[in-house]
DNA sequence: TCTCTATGAATGAACG
DNA sequence: CGTTCATTCATAGAGA
């Protein structure tokens, strides 16, 4: 459904500016066509999930699965990627236990820490110990950078200044999340992935308690 | 995905009324959540959809039961990608003075300077601080880059700039990799950033989409 | 439309 | 640590 291009980008969002409180306005069409699309992404989901259980039950599937991205990258991945790759690039799930371990706020990961984190990580992907130590730091460098809008964001035109987004989001965004991200906060959208495992329930390290699962929960997700 | 249900739909929006517009209003915090839980579902799909499409390459799988869950939905729903994405496009007159402020040869540009050059070029169109600084980075990247093809050997093809890589490829192996490249070259899965099209093998797309940064495409997919 | 190229942006790694 | 570099991804725009 051709959601923004029926709306318009400006049209959706708006700041709106009250008592010095500021948030997001949005139509209630709007709002109505919102909540269709996350529904129809929860019941996917669900439903994917599901298939992924029964899967599981059968065959450790995770490590074909692995095994068939890190063997033959030719046919899992993107395809032009035959050629040797220079640097490490996280893989969703690597990427999303990392997220995890970083919001829970446990500073720097000590060097044993790194060690743990990195040998798990590892069961999903190539991974080093110095890759996992490059990627806290760039996190909360990157993090950091987040504040530098000097209430720039008055530029009217039809692009709004979206601010200093430090990563993901790009500044002239036109679509709806972007302008949802409101100037002053940056949110990484990386810092949120859900993965599978945790939807199905599957033993990880990172558990226990943590922001996503709880968003996932709220979804119903996991049933 | 009992989303309003958890939270209350009246809870989470409000209606406000301001200026004779009525709309809904969420806080930072709201909008905060709501895209973690978009995220959420469109890291889940995406790793889902990997799944998937490895499960196909064996096809022991492929006659469970997921015909029905898993393929369906997806490839039903995977047609309405949502491509929105834009990216800033300096106009003549803000690239003039770039380029006018790069030849001074003041190198990087300091914080402070980018945001004085950021909200002068603001007057010539929209711009962020981060656009600036992105231009600068890649101006100076790529300028080095020319001065090196320039200058380098005449055949780039076989061996280009050793010297360069060098340094750059380090620490990527690791036991893992080396396990697997067999150190002749450490290629491995970089998929990761693929959206579900791409993983699924979806062609249609007229273009080629930024899965991982705009959440609305991924989102949209399910619409 | 499809392809190709220039370039904005993202990010792992390195440097001071 | 904060910055900067190098490399890659994705896209807007030009050309066929």
């Amino acid at each position: 459904m051709e959601w923004e291009n029926q709306h318009g980008e400006e049209e959706y969002l708006q700041y709106q500016i009250q008592n010095g409180v500021c948030g997001k306005v949005m139509s209630d069409e709007q709002v109505e066509e919102l909540k269709k699309q996350i529904v129809a992404y929860s019941a996917i989901s669900e439903q994917l999930a599901e298939l992924h259980k029964s899967m599981s039950a059968h065959h450790d599937f995770t490590g074909i699965r692995f095994g068939n991205l890190y063997c033959d990258p030719i046919s899992a991945s993107v395809g032009h990627k035959i050629t040797a790759r220079q640097r490490w690039t996280p893989t969703p799930l690597q990427l999303q236990i990392l997220e995890n371990i970083y919001d829970q706020g446990t500073g720097t990961p000590s060097k044993q820490k790194i060690k743990e984190i990195a040998s798990e990580l590892a069961q999903h992907g190539p991974i080093s110990e110095t890759n996992v130590y490059n990627w806290f730091q760039n996190r909360r460098a990157r993090s950091k950078r987040k504040f530098q809008v000097s209430t720039g964001s008055v530029n009217a035109e039809s692009e709004p200044d979206v601010s200093t987004k430090e990563k993901k989001t790009k500044p002239v965004g036109l679509d709806f999340i972007d302008n949802f991200s409101h100037g002053v906060e940056s949110f990484y959208f990386q810092g949120t992935e859900s993965g599978i495992d945790q939807l199905i329930g599957k033993e990880e390290s990172s558990r226990g308690y943590d922001p996503y699962n709880n968003l996932v929960e709220q979804f119903g997700l996991l049933g």
